[in-house]
DNA sequence: CGCGCAACCTGTCTGC
DNA sequence: TGCAGACAGGTTGCGC
């Protein structure tokens, strides 16, 4: 599924592509796609647009255009992107949703199997108000260290895979690198948020940056859908080290990888190397316990 | 407020 | 072979 490195992979492909063009017509064949809005408001406040470059937040996809505008793209689960040449072969697309026609006569073609796909089109403002809050900080900046790590996670109880995968904490983690980050990390995905001390935060850290880094050096990963914006397919998915290894080797200890659900999500680890963390007691509170 | 979970969708896979 | 049901998981919204 898209996440940061395939949003990132397909941003980069596309920006030096995309860069100064202008956009002659926003085609939206389905309705869905831009809900709330209709159609023709979306479609008609991009038409005639220069792409002055692209952007990524999160998982999202900002198309800056020239007058301010800002079209917000996202892939959800099975979306894709890909930018079609005139000279390139015209194959019918299945599950189109909508083609942006460029005045170089290329598409930029977007399908979505499972419609869950959006976009919209907002100000600078109407951007901002729309992220606030749901969108934290996102974790290849330098904003993200392992101080500020710390301070949102501290006193949460959720299990660290859910708090990776809420985005209004750190933006662009899916279902996939939180596994690979967590395994990187060496800490289990049960464990609560807040159970982490200072050792844990800088490996958690870690992990997380290495894990997309990963993903977006190996072009993102393709386990079924996703492809980039030429159509290829990523091949992170050969780096896994324990996502989809159900029952394989892990490739430290050896012992068999388990899949769990989290949060509804599955969730697969080592269970020899990921420590489970107790919940921490909060501070300032009855007597400390005599340890044995 | 924090957390867990259902809902939104539909193609694909599994089991009878 | 056909078909019902499970499953996939990003984000939102609701209930506790």
């Amino acid at each position: 599924m898209p996440e940061l490195p395939e949003v990132e992979t397909i941003r980069r492909q596309l920006d030096p592509e995309l860069r100064g063009r202008a956009i002659r017509e926003l085609e939206i064949l389905d309705p869905r796609w831009s809900r709330p809005l209709p159609p023709e408001q979306v479609a008609g406040a991009v038409q005639g647009r220069r792409i002055n470059g692209l952007e990524r937040r999160g998982k999202y996809l900002l198309l800056r255009l020239d007058g301010g505008q800002i079209l917000v793209m996202h892939l959800r689960m099975t979306g894709n992107l890909v930018l079609v040449t005139p000279e390139g072969e015209q194959r019918s697309e299945r599950f189109l949703r909508a083609r942006l026609l460029l005045d170089d006569g290329s598409e930029l073609r977007f399908t979505d199997a499972r419609r869950f796909g959006e976009g919209f089109v907002l100000d600078e403002r109407g951007l901002e108000e729309r992220f606030q809050g749901r969108l934290g900080v996102e974790p290849l900046s330098e904003e993200f260290t392992p101080e500020q790590l710390g301070e949102l996670a501290a006193g949460r109880t959720a299990p660290l895979k859910s708090f990776l995968l809420n985005q209004a904490g750190i933006a662009g983690i899916g279902n996939i690198y939180a596994d690979e980050a967590l395994f990187r990390a060496r800490l289990h995905p049960l464990s609560p948020a807040g159970s982490m001390r200072e050792p844990h935060l800088e490996a958690l850290h870690e992990g997380v940056v290495e894990a997309l880094l990963a993903g977006i050096e190996w072009g993102g990963a393709s386990i079924d859908d996703y492809r980039d914006a030429t159509g290829a397919e990523g091949s992170m998915q050969d780096e896994f080290l324990v996502h989809t290894r159900e029952g394989k080797p892990c490739f430290v200890c050896g012992t068999p990888i388990r899949r769990i659900v989290v949060g509804g999500r599955s969730t697969y680890f080592c269970p020899h190397d990921q420590v489970r963390l107790r919940r921490r007691r909060r501070a300032g509170r009855k007597k400390p316990r005599a340890r044995p």
